[in-house]
DNA sequence: GGCGATTTTAGAATCATTCTAATTCGTTGC
DNA sequence: GCAACGAATTAGAATGATTCTAAAATCGCC
């Protein structure tokens, strides 16, 4: 796990923490591979990976810990209806997605500013104009991948 | 229904015919009912419309006319996963949305300019950026419309 | 009015997510 | 060590939107 992957763990356990949540050794496991992977994984997927350290833990631990963590703001879950939500465990602040049609793909959009998408100036922004008071604000760009499109072009 | 709507409906039908799609009686009944409300529905609401006309309607109909929509691009489909799809049929392009959390409104944000959200531009200019061959965008804003905030204080 | 193709229907199937009731685990006090 | 309590976890059932399927109805055309 690299730095930046520890540091959110540790994020992920205070916040917890504060809040009265126990941190126990499921929960941690899928703190860590929430932390671990750029690849906006799957309810399906966490548990996979959780799994592996501890093979009797149920898919619905992993949501009850995905409910926690939504509760402290330490998740961002992008809703899909035809299939499995995916989470971002490492950003949590509303920024911007990039998903491939072709083979389920979901990145971050910019590398990691720290103003993504204007960050919450346009949150701000939006309210005032709107009279809503926003939480926060879902942003994805839908199309193909470079990988699938040269899959593609060379079939 | 409005000249808008009326305008809506034919633009939508000759997309349809264009493809060698037969307009129905029930598919023109649906087509209407997405273009005369503001509401964004869901299946099951152009459902119970369609059925006020045409009782025996099924909701696997208007599923099927959807579909044909979808890839005609003549409807904008919001996906949710803990509650049912929400349809846009009056505006297909690309857009964003005010989501209130509370009463499960669903509004257009900006007032119907003809560029929304950097229009394609915004989708060409990340596409650029990341060589991604984009197709929409989606962009929402979560938070407490005016009606619920009142409601709220009040209690 | 009849025919072949398309559309529609009712109901079953699917699948992610949530719920439920029973079991297990962890802690604390003795 | 161990009993007791509350919290966490489990397996499996329930839910609900969407999709699929096979049969019946309808349409456009001759």
């Amino acid at each position: 796990m690299d730095k930046r992957a520890a540091r959110r763990v540790d994020e992920m356990r205070a916040s917890l923490l504060e809040r009265g949540v126990t941190i126990t050794r499921r929960r941690d496991k899928t703190l860590e591979a929430l932390a671990a992977t750029e690849r906006h994984p799957s309810a399906t997927e966490i548990h996979a990976e959780v799994r592996r350290w501890h093979p009797s833990t149920s898919l619905a631990t992993i949501y009850n810990t995905i409910e926690l963590l939504k509760e402290a703001g330490q998740i961002l879950e992008l809703e899909f209806s035809g299939a499995a939500n995916r989470y971002d465990g490492r950003r949590p602040q509303s920024h911007p997605h990039l998903i491939c049609l072709e083979c389920d793909a979901v990145e971050d959009m910019d590398d990691d500013g720290e103003n993504p998408d204007g960050g919450g100036d346009a949150l701000d922004r939006v309210a005032d104009a709107t009279g809503y008071k926003l939480v926060r604000q879902r942003t994805d760009y839908y199309g193909v991948c470079p990988p699938c499109q040269a899959a593609g072009a060379a079939r």
